[in-house]
DNA sequence: AGCACGCCGACT
DNA sequence: GTCGGCGTGCTC
């Protein structure tokens, strides 16, 4: 296999990364002739088999190494830019990832190499069929005029099938011509709609205009309320990058990128943007990222992974609902997308949008310490009002026993529903029921692998354990005492509710939206769709409904417990709940009328419950901003963990016992002192959870261990983690040891 | 991530 | 006697 000592004048030396599990570069001999520069792809051996590679760096004329293998070939692949390298080297160091790892995110899209196919069309001939059915009648009048059709297109103009455009082909009716591919999106115009905007929303858009005019790598945050505006005003920053010449980038929470958004797009731009997302095909994405990287490509529109395709003249990048924890990503690499969305913005010197009406905290700080612009929308935009916000105090006017709607509330749907409006019924919790006990016995049906209780779901006749997802059969008897029909579900789920709501409303149409109902993400984007369509007209939903997407006809929203959530000991639980709750009614009344949201709580004095109920937005920041501050918390702090897991339990703990040792017996650094527990960590102090203090779970049949590893503001964090696993004791055992770069939460 | 190599249980 | 389980180690 060694090349290199009897290499010819002109031969390369390259240094190519693979998409591997391997931080670095290997270094290849490459023929004379292929000229590779860094960027450009290749196939390359590796161990017994081929891979392919990108070339990282290029030594022109160096004396190669001996036993060095051979380039076999170069790949027709555009090159990576230089700027997503960066980014790529820069995101493998801050998340502790091997190289090989984050290059993958990358290239993955791109491995179905299939180049552009030609399509084929049909058109009319002119000659007739021997026999003319209705069906063949019907096919050649859709055919008529000389244009030509994709076989799709005809046959559902036709309504008939396929088959029938392949005998009509045939008989010679239809003639078949080439055609070159369709492109992967259409020309957009930044001109085709642009709108009027009010003068707030001007404003903003001036400062994200201007920013993306000269070019400079500028964070914005932009708030403003539901209803606001704020998605026209980063439309006219995305008129402005395509003006420029330039690209965009819209990432959004996976299921926000329904039909609605991209009318909503179209009908500003004249096109629809490209789409990414989980539910397009591989063919598709492997066309969108030759496309990027040629820059034929101009916005995309899509979720998380979006944010690693090659554009080759980024100008503006838009994270829409920055606060959406599904921005963060555990696969492979544990990054938060908002974040390095923000540092890839900064290598393509890009201007970037956070868009929220409910920042995250973090966010939040940025704006007020001016690291980011902050551009604010007060008002709904269409002098629309905000919703009106009542409590129902459930001690005083709470509904009966077994029964979770409040007389007021059930009034309150019966009026929407009879003025042809749709009510939202918003409750956080998925089933049926959080906990089943026996009457007779009082025994609580609890997981056997992590001790939460098992959520009965009755669609499915099954306990559910929503912390590891142990799933077991609803038995008939009581498995303590034997005794049959004494089982009683206590609590209510999304499913219980529909029930009650059937009860009360028996004739209205209502759908229940669950993430965990079989279908995926296709069929809720599909029913988000129907339901602004009107197609229901009361909805019943777990926290999906929350997330971006305007119903015209829903006035009114229910929040059946606002108290949910904000019990749970996790330092986030406020600022989560805040954020649910406060988009939740704000999806209430799109007309001149204002909406309603009657808020179900047992305690309406809460400060998180009281700052929603206010509208006050800034008093409910202040406090959490102070809490955060005191605490230590992000982002006036840094969290990581290590998180230890293995098939067996007693590995599990001893390797974390193992990390948290030799935690201690780090030599020391002049960047950190560890210490554990106790207070607050001191300045330059890293401060490590032991395991016996953090939660065990056991997820997918591995047990877990979550060292968290806190540290002040200008601590090293990643240097603590590097110093850290390079002396840590080998993994063995079956234990398997990830890193969260910033953790959401402590549990 | 793949893939080979290696050492222990139930089968043609 | 072997086939095959997956734990461990390596890839210029």
């Amino acid at each position: 296999m060694s090349a290199a000592q009897d290499e010819p004048e002109g031969a390369q030396v390259v240094d190519v990364l693979a998409p591997v599990a391997v931080d670095a570069p290997y270094s290849y001999v490459a023929p004379p002739g292929l000229g590779l520069r860094p960027g450009d792809s290749v196939t390359v051996p590796l161990g017994t088999r081929e891979t392919y590679g990108v070339v990282w760096s290029v030594a022109e004329g160096a004396a190669p190494r001996s036993n060095l293998k051979r380039v076999t070939a170069r790949l027709d692949r555009p090159p990576l830019p230089q700027k997503l390298r960066d980014f790529i080297d820069w995101l493998a160091r801050y998340t502790l990832t091997p190289r090989g790892m984050a290059l993958r995110l990358a290239t993955r899209a791109a491995e179905d190499a299939a180049p552009d196919a030609p399509r084929t069309l049909y058109r009319a001939t002119g000659h007739s069929p021997e026999r003319l059915t209705p069906t063949r009648r019907r096919l050649l009048a859709a055919a008529e005029g000389g244009m030509t059709f994709s076989k799709k297109a005809l046959a559902e103009a036709a309504a008939c099938t396929a088959g029938v455009v392949d005998a009509m082909v045939d008989e010679g009716a239809l003639e078949a011509v080439a055609a070159p591919p369709e492109p992967v999106a259409r020309p957009l115009d930044p001109d085709f709609a642009a709108p009027l905007l009010e003068p707030a929303q001007s404003l903003a858009a001036g400062s994200l205009i201007e920013a993306v005019r000269t070019k400079s790598y500028k964070p914005f945050l932009l708030e403003g309320v539901t209803g606001s505006g704020k998605t026209e005003v980063y439309f006219e920053a995305i008129a402005s990058a395509l003006t420029e010449g330039g690209q965009a980038l819209v990432m959004m929470p996976e299921i926000a990128l329904t039909a609605q958004f991209l009318e909503r797009f179209a009908a500003r731009f004249g096109e629809r943007p490209a789409e990414w997302h989980s539910g397009v095909s591989q063919k598709k994405r492997a066309r969108i990222w030759r496309a990027a990287a040629t820059g034929q490509l101009r916005v995309v529109a899509g979720a998380r992974s979006a944010l690693f395709l090659p554009f080759n003249n980024l100008r503006l990048i838009v994270v829409d609902e920055e606060h959406e924890g599904a921005y963060k990503q555990d696969d492979g690499a544990s990054y938060h997308a908002r974040d390095m969305a923000v540092v890839r913005a900064r290598f393509e010197n890009a201007t970037i949008v956070l868009a929220s009406a409910t920042p995250s905290i973090e966010t939040r700080v940025n704006a007020e310490t001016g690291r980011y612009g902050h551009l604010r929308l007060h008002a709904r935009a269409g002098a629309r009002p905000m919703p009106l916000l009542e409590p129902i105090d459930m001690r005083r006017e709470g509904p009966p026993r077994g029964a979770w709607i409040a007389p007021r509330l059930a009034q309150a749907i019966a009026e929407t529903i009879s003025r042809g409006e749709q009510a939202l019924l918003f409750l956080n919790r998925r089933g049926y029921a959080p906990l089943t006990l026996c009457r007779d016995c009082g025994h609580r049906f609890r997981c056997t692998q992590c001790d939460a209780w098992l959520v009965e779901h009755r669609f499915r006749r099954a306990l559910v354990c929503h912390h590891c997802g142990h799933v077991e059969r609803r038995p008939d008897a009581c498995p303590e005492c034997g005794a049959t029909e004494s089982l009683a579900a206590c609590g209510p789920g999304v499913e219980r509710l529909a029930e009650e709501a059937a009860t009360l409303f028996p004739d209205a149409r209502t759908l229940v939206l669950s993430s965990d109902f079989p279908g995926g993400a296709e069929r809720i984007r599909r029913e988000l769709d129907d339901i602004a369509n009107g197609a229901f007209d009361i909805v019943i939903g777990t926290q999906l409904v929350a997330k971006g997407h305007n119903f015209p006809q829903l006035t009114l929203v229910g929040v059946v417990d606002a108290d949910l959530g904000l019990g749970s000991g996790d330092p986030r639980a406020a600022e989560r709940t805040f954020q649910l709750l406060n988009q939740v009614t704000g999806r209430a009344g799109r007309g001149e009328r204002p909406g309603r949201a009657l808020i179900q709580t047992f305690q309406p004095e809460h400060p998180v419950i009281a700052a929603l109920l206010s509208g006050d937005a800034e008093a409910f920041y202040a406090q959490e901003i102070a809490l955060r501050e005191r605490a230590g918390l992000p982002p006036f702090g840094r969290l990581a963990a290590l998180i230890v897991s293995a098939k067996d339990a007693a590995a599990a703990e001893g390797h974390a016992r193992a990390l948290l040792r030799a935690a201690h017996e780090l030599p020391p650094s002049p960047r950190y002192r560890v210490a554990t527990l106790g207070g607050l960590p001191e300045a330059d102090e890293i401060m490590i959870l032991g395991p016996a203090e953090a939660p065990i779970a056991l997820i997918r049949g591995r047990f877990r261990y979550r060292l968290l590893v806190k540290a002040p503001r200008g601590a090293d964090v990643q240097g603590f983690l590097r110093d850290l696993l390079a002396t840590a004791p080998r993994e063995r055992g079956g234990v398997r040891v990830q890193i969260d770069v910033d953790p959401q939460n402590f549990m």
